[in-house]
Formats: structure tokens, C-alpha cells, sequence
DNA sequence: GTCGGCATTTCGACCACAAGAGGAG
DNA sequence: CGCTCCTCTTGTGGTCGAAATGCCG
């Protein structure tokens, strides 16, 4: 499983969608998701490159490598000397993104010159964009970090006549902080120098990313800013519209049209059980991204027994829970996908119908 | 500390139908 | 043994409502 694109069975897998369970290229990520409006929701990220069969939560800096939790635990977890190592957060994203959208997603994972200096609990005690905007002022409530979030995109809005002269590329990478100056492609193993010529689509051009329905390429960076590079014509509307649809998530969710595709960025790898569990067992993320649960050797006889607690508390969760549903048949789950619905329920072909997934209209 | 009332969260049932499974010929 | 045909079973997601849980006076 994974190495190679479980949909062509050719080309090396880069990208893993949870919803499909699968492993893709990104050529076959982006034919496949492209399908209707429902599969462009698809919450995707890399791919570990340990295990090259779990998605990847964090980057490590040193070893240069997408890792997933299993085998950054089993790679930091257990070495003094690697547990120091610098890890960063990957963002998972959706929709069809060009070569230099997806660049922009997983920019963060590089080396930043400002974040060097930051520590690891830094960075990886942040696992939201909604709280690393918040690192400075933190809000008193979610209808404050709701504010401030919305801000941030009226701002980025507001900005947006900035960077219509400039290019993607060249506006994505040149931050006023220099903290994106040390970005280089080659550095990731994720070829995206070849993502158009895999595609098919060149991009001479990298304006023509903004034309038509226009193109918000948000910056999300690890160490808590969210930077406005480029948003030529996306509405505060289409942006407003992403922050109510993420209601669940505490996160700060961007969208950026170009033309029917969506692309929204999360602070955490989606729909991270990991994230969840975390949260669910009361141990904090700082805690437990940090060492494996079961705890580094040695660690027994720990003086601090809420730490003792609290990952016990996570073994015995892990022990009872149920894993998240995964879909066995994606065919069946295409069908269910765009059925009209009753109330949910499913209606015969041709019936009165009050949801459509599709077109998400109603028949009367 | 206990109880009642209210609000919120969780979870199972429901639906149609194509795909899958398995048996018969 | 392998193939085709047929019948039965399974699984899929959005919504509703009951049950569970939490909170407050």
C-alpha cells in the first residue's frame, strides 16, 4: 500500500485523501478530485515518506521528511538526539490547486529564518491557524477568534491590489519578513516543478492563476501569521462564506476560487484523529506530539503525574475508541455522494427531492 | 448534596439502489 | 475448472429524533 497511486498504479503516490482512503499522484489527485463539487472537499495532504501509507502530520526539518504520527513518534520518539529535531505542521488543503497553490500550502515545511529560533513546543504546541493568529492577543472567547479571523481576511482583501502586479511565485516567496526568503522547491520531495508538466496544464503564466474568477493565495505559516499575498478579485463574501462552512473546525479556513475549484488551508492535517484524540483525552498536543504515548524511555517514575495521567488516559481512550469510518466501497460512496435526499433520506430516481448534493437545490 | 428543567451533544435509524458476494447451471 | 446468469446482501450519506449528557438555579 501507498507507494505507488493506488488509482493509476503508476506513478509514485504523493498525496493521501482520507475521504477516498487512498494514495494518489498528483496528477490522479487532481483528475480525481476535480469530479464534481463534492470530491473537490476532499481534505488531502502529503503523504508520510516513512511509511508512504498515512498521511503526514509534521515535517521534520533536520531529516527534511513528511512524517506521519506513527513514524514520527517511532523516529522522534525514541532518540534523544531526534526528539530535538525541528517538526513543523503540514496543512492539508482541498479543491484542484495549481502547482503554485499547492507550493503555497506546504511552503511552511522549509526552513524559515525567523522560526529557527523558535522551539519545537512552539511550533508543534500550535495546532491550529486560528491559534497561532491568536498568539499575540488571545482571544477571550470563539466569538472574538471568529473576529479576529474574519479580519484577517477583510485585510487580506483590503491587500489584494498589492499583489495584482506581481506574480504568484514571486509575491508567494518574497515576504517583508524574510520569511519565506529561504524557499526552494528542490527541498521538497513533493516535485512541484513538475506538478504542471504532470498535469498537462503549463503555466507559462503565473498570472493567468488570477484571471477569471480570481485567486486568493493565502499564506499560512507555522509560527502564527497568516500573510495576504496575493487576491486579486476573490470576495469578502466567498471568504466569509468559508469561515461559517468551518464551524466545526477551529480553524481559520481561506478559500480562493479559480473558477469553480475551491482550495481551503487548515492549521491542523484536517480531519486529524490524531488532533482529536489529543483533545479527547485532555493531554496536551505540546504533550503528546512530543513524546509517544506509551512515553520516551525512561520515563517511568516521572515526577509529573498529570503528565503520568494524562497519557494514560489517552492509552486507555485509544484502547476503547472507534476509528474513524472508512469508506470500504468509493464507488458506493460516489452513488451516495450526489443521491438526492428527503429530509437525508434517500428518494427513488425521479422523485420530489429537498437536497440535491449536486446543485444542493431543491425540487420544490 | 439532590432534584428538576432546560440546552446541548451524541448516536442510531431511515431511505434507494448499484456493487459485491455467492450459488446454480 | 472456468464461465455466465441470477438472486440476495451490503454499504453509502444527510437528516431526524430519541437518548444521553451537561449546566444552572
Amino acid at each position: 500500500m501507498g507507494y505507488v497511486c493506488d488509482f493509476c498504479g503508476e506513478q509514485r503516490s504523493m498525496v493521501y485523501c482520507r475521504s477516498d482512503a487512498a494514495c494518489l499522484c498528483l496528477s490522479c489527485d487532481r483528475n480525481v478530485h476535480a469530479a464534481n463539487a463534492l470530491s473537490k472537499r476532499h481534505s488531502r495532504t502529503l503523504l508520510c515518506e516513512r511509511c508512504s501509507s498515512q498521511p503526514a502530520l509534521v515535517r521534520c526539518a533536520e531529516e527534511k521528511v513528511s512524517l506521519c504520527q506513527n513514524c514520527d513518534w517511532t523516529g522522534h520518539g525514541t532518540s534523544t538526539s531526534a526528539s530535538a529535531h525541528k517538526r513543523q505542521t503540514i496543512n492539508c488543503y482541498s479543491g484542484c490547486p495549481s502547482a503554485s497553490e499547492l507550493s503555497s500550502i506546504w511552503s511552511f515545511v522549509l526552513d524559515f529564518p525567523s522560526a529557527s529560533e523558535s522551539t519545537y513546543e512552539q511550533n508543534m504546541g500550535l495546532m491550529s491557524i486560528a491559534e497561532n493568529v491568536a498568539t499575540e492577543t488571545w482571544p477571550s472567547s470563539k466569538e472574538e477568534a471568529d473576529r479576529q479571523n474574519l479580519e484577517s481576511i477583510l485585510q487580506m482583501s483590503d491587500s489584494r491590489e498589492v499583489g495584482k502586479s506581481s506574480t504568484c511565485k514571486s509575491a508567494t516567496f518574497s515576504g517583508d519578513d524574510g520569511l519565506y526568503d529561504d524557499f526552494n522547491m528542490d527541498e521538497m520531495d513533493l516535485n512541484l516543478e513538475n506538478y504542471d508538466e504532470l498535469f498537462g496544464v503549463g503555466l507559462n503564466n503565473p498570472e493567468e492563476a488570477f484571471e477569471g474568477g480570481g485567486i486568493a493565495s493565502l499564506f499560512v505559516s507555522s509560527v502564527g501569521r497568516v500573510n495576504a499575498m496575493q487576491q486579486p478579485t476573490c470576495s469578502n463574501a466567498a471568504s466569509a462564506d468559508s469561515i461559517m462552512s468551518t464551524k466545526t473546525e477551529p480553524v481559520i479556513c481561506v478559500t480562493a476560487r479559480q473558477g469553480h475549484s475551491t482550495l481551503s488551508f487548515s492549521g491542523i492535517t484536517g480531519d486529524s484523529s490524531a488532533a482529536a484524540d489529543y483533545q479527547d483525552c485532555g493531554a496536551s498536543p505540546m504533550l503528546l506530539m512530543g513524546e509517544p504515548p506509551w512515553g520516551p524511555p525512561g520515563a517511568e517514575g516521572s515526577p509529573s503525574a498529570n503528565r503520568t495521567n494524562a497519557v494514560m488516559r489517552y492509552k486507555e481512550k485509544k484502547k476503547t475508541r472507534q476509528f474513524e469510518k472508512r469508506v470500504r466501497y468509493a464507488s458506493r460512496k460516489a452513488r451516495a455522494d450526489v443521491r438526492k435526499r428527503v429530509k437525508g433520506r434517500f428518494v427513488k430516481a425521479g422523485g420530489h427531492y429537498d437536497y440535491d448534493p449536486l446543485t444542493e437545490t431543491r425540487s420544490y
